[in-house]
DNA sequence: TCCCGAAGTTCGATTTAAATG
DNA sequence: GCATTTAAATCGAACTTCGGG
């Protein structure tokens, strides 16, 4: 009883190809033809084609796409898993992803894992029961996870990281070369006459702390720059990006209580740069007046700071759209049944040159 | 001949409930009734169950979704449309969002609008299509536009709006209330002894600036606080948050050439409040030796920011978690096929007391 | 009536095979 | 054989109905 009326009800809010056929006096057969301009729509008369393609929009007929994946086996959909979406960095990749994926008409379903081994697993198992066809992992601030590339592997669909570079041939990855941009970091700063340097290096668990060291180091040999190892201090691990705040902000009172002086301070990333310009401020020293800092990354909040923060730019939005243009060549190899192995890209960045570093000259 | 082979693939990668019936040698029925812990499961002999989980395991059976969800016409998914991602608001409201959804189990299909009229048309489609079932909107830097209302409102599936407070019945709506924050923003300068006061006002066209100055008012009331009309400024209005930075600084120092002497600065936001500041280190003014600044909203930068930021804080991901916890009970009165109307929340903000302000006494 | 299990239908769209003139 | 159209099978799970003990 109960049954017959909802149906009426649903039948009024749902319109099928069935309510089309009807309507337009066809077959479901052809309507489906038709509305798909599928190959055989070749043979169907143009007349039987206006007809049917105005029933269906005077009913305004959607078509479910639950039936449809479950027979076409496609989601139109990627999931995006992110390790700590609180994370600055994050915003900017995340908008080159959605625009991206947009102009595709893919959908991102967006996760955030917290930095967490049983939430990433949960999650990638939630996904992939979801069928997505294809993985972006955004791989910001993340700790060496050997665990987590295997999970990534055996799920045998287009996946590609950001951040992280692999050795891998089933993840393709979109870096940062981290070594160009430290090594045009300490550039900028040599260039502007600064000789007595601090830095701030990254965590040593951190994948991108030591190719940024080595950036640092290439350009200090090739320009004889003497680098003093009591001017040097690390971050300590942690799983939480804002640490970078604080623990820069105690390393640099470490550094100033040395009293060993320094005209410049080069930072492992922004967050780690501000942190510095605060302690430096406690102490009474002005930023840039009695000390450069040069950042890494190029978050939105470098620009508005004031002083405004010299850094390395990340094109997070390229990398963003790269990642995306990379998995749907992948999905359009599954779909045309073509082998495809993983690309790994290193995308240049950007020295963006403001008021926290001045000449010494 | 493809077909076969492809048959056969298929039935290795994906195990269907039939696969689990013929190992555990139950029909499919018993199989959905036992994996489903359906009601009819309370017949179904322990044995029975043992056999048929341990088969399912064995072939690491995962239920089709497209299937299941073709069936009970449920998505298990939530759509979720910002205005615009770049807004630093924006990451703990998503977060928020996320992690409540998490919590049950929904996943969350993420659509960037760019503030712009025909994405949100396009995705809004593209959501309803995938039977999301339901909506959250964050409104942040939205301008008045009934449409986009009436778009919602006609899609009857349960929806929260994160930004806007509402009078409809169909449409939740999460909001800080922004007389009170900001009347707490004037309270806290007053009480330092302020007494010249700057202002920069939002865009007349936004509906948070309305509210904010009505709080101001109110407070100035009360007080007995005098208001110096050339000291009070507006932003104009642009599509743009980050554009608010820009007007800031162009406002402050408009403020500044004016001559007419103000101890404290309240911004319309903390965008504002960064802009303002920098303007005034510009002038060779210091922030709050020379004049207090505070913000509003909270964003991740305010407390990173030298000098950290006073400012009204937001307290955006429990606004997140409120629109989930309004649009589950939504979904669950749909279930229930109950009634359920909109309801209105307005939460209260947090004065954050940060360095930027200073006593004058 | 209670217990256990299976056959068959349904959800909505796509596709194969086949039937018309 | 050709243009035009369609009945019927399919995708995978869930639910309704029914039968035997």
């Amino acid at each position: 009883m109960q049954s017959k009326d909802e149906k009426l009800a649903m039948k009024a809010a749902t319109i099928t190809i069935r309510d089309v056929a009807k309507d337009s006096g066809f077959s479901s057969t052809t309507v489906s033809i038709v509305l798909n301009n599928a190959p055989l729509a070749r043979y169907i008369p143009a007349v039987t084609k206006k007809r049917i393609e105005q029933s269906a929009k005077k009913l305004g007929y959607r078509p479910n796409l639950f039936a449809r994946s479950l027979r076409s086996k496609r989601s139109h959909t990627v999931g995006v898993m992110v390790f700590d979406m609180t994370d600055p960095y994050c915003t900017l990749v995340l908008r080159g992803i959605e625009n991206t994926l947009y102009q595709s008409s893919y959908l991102p379903i967006l996760t955030d894992v917290h930095n967490e081994r049983s939430r990433f697993e949960r999650y990638l198992e939630m996904l992939l029961d979801r069928r997505v066809e294809a993985l972006i992992v955004l791989a910001n601030w993340l700790f060496v996870d050997i665990d987590v590339l295997a999970d990534l592997e055996k799920s045998s669909i287009p996946t590609a990281m950001i951040g992280r570079d692999l050795r891998t041939d089933s993840v393709s990855s979109v870096m940062v070369d981290n070594e160009l941009g430290a090594h045009a970091a300490l550039e900028h700063l040599y260039s502007l006459g600064h000789r007595k340097i601090a830095f701030i290096r990254g965590p040593k668990t951190l994948a991108d702390s030591a190719p940024r060291w080595k950036g640092i180091r290439s350009f200090a040999k090739s320009s004889g720059l003497e680098m003093d190892s009591r001017l040097i201090v690390d971050l300590p691990e942690s799983r939480d990006p804002i640490s970078s705040f604080e623990a820069g902000y105690k390393l640099t009172e470490d550094l100033l209580r040395q009293k060993r002086p320094f005209t410049a301070l080069v930072a492992f990333d922004d967050m780690t740069a501000f942190g510095a310009i605060r302690a430096l401020a406690k102490s009474g020293l002005r930023v840039p007046e009695h000390c450069s800092v040069i950042g890494f990354d190029d978050i939105a909040a470098s620009s508005l700071y004031t002083p405004s923060l010299t850094t390395v730019r990340q094109p997070m939005e390229v990398m963003g759209t790269m990642a995306v243009s990379l998995i749907v060549d992948g999905i359009n190899a599954v779909q045309e049944k073509r082998e495809f192995s993983a690309v790994h890209r290193k995308v240049a960045p950007e020295l963006a040159v403001r008021e926290s570093t001045r000449s010494l000259f």
